[in-house]
DNA sequence: AATAAAATTTAGGCTAGACTAAATTTTACA
DNA sequence: TGTAAAATTTAGTCTAGCCTAAATTTTATT
C-alpha cells in the first residue's frame, strides 16, 4: 500500500472508479468537475498517485488514469463503506434515500473495518443499497451489473426497476412520488421519437407517467 | 464563530475544556500530551484560537488557556456529538463500553446535526452515555455533575457508582468483570490508610472486591 | 537569593493539497 | 491541413498544522 491513503486520496479513487465505470479512463476535467476542485490541482494529484508504491493509477499524460488493482481495492473499500452506511441509515435513523449521500459521504472515510462488518452483519450483508446500487462484497469484489438505461427500452417492452442515481436529492424525491423506486415493474406503453420521452405504467400506481431522458437516463432497469 | 473550525481545532477545543474542568486553565503541556503532538505546535494553535474572531479561548502566555463562550460552545457540540455517538454505537451495533471511544473520537467531527438530532430521537434522548458521562443538551448546556472520586470514600459508606473514565479500554473491561458499572451500588467494608485500597461490597456480586486508588480515582460515584 | 530543571515560546522548516496564470498539447472543424 | 478552442500540464504560491532546535520564562530547590 503506499504511503497512507489519505480522505483526499479515497475520494479521488472513488471517483475515478466510477468514470472508469463507464468510458475507459478518467478525464483529468472530469475528475476536477467531480472533485469540485481545479484541473491543475488534479494534475498534480494523478502523477502523486502514479508514482506511489504501489501505484494506485496508471496514468499517461493527456490520457486520463486507470485505476492498478491495487487503487481498485481501495475505491471498492470507501464504495462499500459508503452504501452500506446509505442503507444503514435509512433503515436504522429513517433517513429518505434523498437525505443520505451527503452523510454517508463524510462518514465513508472515517469508519472503523470493525463498524463496516457490524453494519453489514446487523443489516444482513445486503447486497444493494437503497437506491439499488450494487455494493462490494467484504472481499471487495463489485457483483455484475446487468441493468440497462430506462431510456433505451421501447413500446411494450417490460422490466423491473433496479437501480437510480442517487447524486440528485430532488430526482430521488421525484422518482420516489411516481413510485419509480427498485423492485418496481414497469411497462412501456410509448415512446416518443422525437425528445424521446416515454409514456410508463408503473407498477401500483393508477395513472401513467411521461418522462424524459434526463429522467429516463438515471434510472436502470433489467428487462 | 471563526473563519471556520476544523478537526483539529475541535479536538483542542474538546481537550482543554476537560482539562478546564479539573483544574481551571489548561497548560500548553497538558494540552500536547493529551494530543499526542509537540508542546511548540500547540502554542502556535492556543495563538491562533485566543486570535480567531470571534476568540475561541483566552490565552495569556505562559499561563495556559481557558475556553470563551465561543469556545465552550463549540466544545459541547463535540463532547456532545461523542457521548450520543458512544450510546447510540452500544445500543444499536452491539459494541461494548470499552470499544466505542476510538470510533466515536472519528465520527464526532463528521456527522450532520440532523445526524445528531436523529440519534437522540432514536435513544430517547439520553443524559448518559454507556460510561455514565453527561450528554450536554440539544442547546449546549453542560448538566452538573454531583459525584465525586470512588477514592475519596471511607469504610461503611455507601455511594451509587454514577460514571467511570473512559479513555482506558483494559480499565473498562476489569469494572465490567466486577460489576462496577453505573447504578450499581456500593458499600465500602474496609479502607486501608496506607496504599488506599478500598475493600467494597458490589451490587450483585457474590465477593467483596479490593481496588487501588489506580481504579478508584477513575470511578465517580453519588452518595 | 542563586541556580538548575521544567515549561513554554520563538524561529525556521516541512508536507499535503489546494490555487492562479501561463505554456503546451490535443481535438475539432472549416 | 491549418488554426482556433478545449483540455491538460507546468510553474510558482498559499494555508493549515505539524516538526525540531534554540531561546526564554517560570518554578523548584538548595
Amino acid at each position: 500500500m503506499p504511503d497512507t491513503i489519505t480522505q483526499s486520496i479515497q475520494d479521488y479513487l472513488k471517483h475515478i472508479y466510477e468514470l472508469n465505470e463507464h468510458g475507459g479512463s478518467a478525464s483529468t476535467n472530469d475528475i476536477a468537475i467531480r472533485l469540485n476542485i481545479a484541473p491543475a490541482s488534479v494534475t498534480g494529484m494523478l502523477q502523486k498517485l502514479a508514482s506511489a508504491t504501489p501505484p494506485l493509477v496508471i496514468y499517461k499524460k493527456h490520457q486520463g488514469v486507470t485505476l492498478t488493482k491495487n487503487g481498485e481495492k481501495a475505491a471498492l473499500e470507501v464504495i462499500r463503506h459508503h452504501r452500506l452506511l446509505e442503507t444503514f441509515l435509512v433503515t436504522t435513523l429513517g433517513y429518505s434515500w434523498d437525505e443520505v449521500h451527503r452523510e454517508a459521504d463524510k462518514l465513508e472515510h472515517v469508519i472503523s473495518e470493525d463498524f463496516e462488518a457490524r453494519m453489514a452483519e446487523a443489516l444482513g450483508h445486503p447486497t444493494r443499497d437503497p437506491h439499488g446500487e450494487l455494493i462490494p462484497t467484504a472481499d471487495l469484489v463489485m457483483p455484475v451489473d446487468e441493468s440497462c438505461p430506462l431510456a433505451s427500452l421501447r413500446t411494450d417492452e417490460t422490466a423491473t426497476v433496479r437501480r437510480v442515481s442517487d447524486d440528485d436529492p430532488a430526482l430521488l424525491r421525484h422518482l420516489r412520488e411516481i413510485g419509480v423506486v427498485p423492485e418496481v415493474k414497469i411497462v412501456v406503453k410509448s415512446y416518443s421519437e422525437f425528445d424521446g420521452n416515454l409514456t410508463l405504467q408503473v407498477e401500483g400506481q393508477k395513472s401513467n407517467v411521461v418522462l424524459g431522458t434526463a429522467v429516463t437516463s438515471q434510472v436502470f432497469v433489467d428487462k
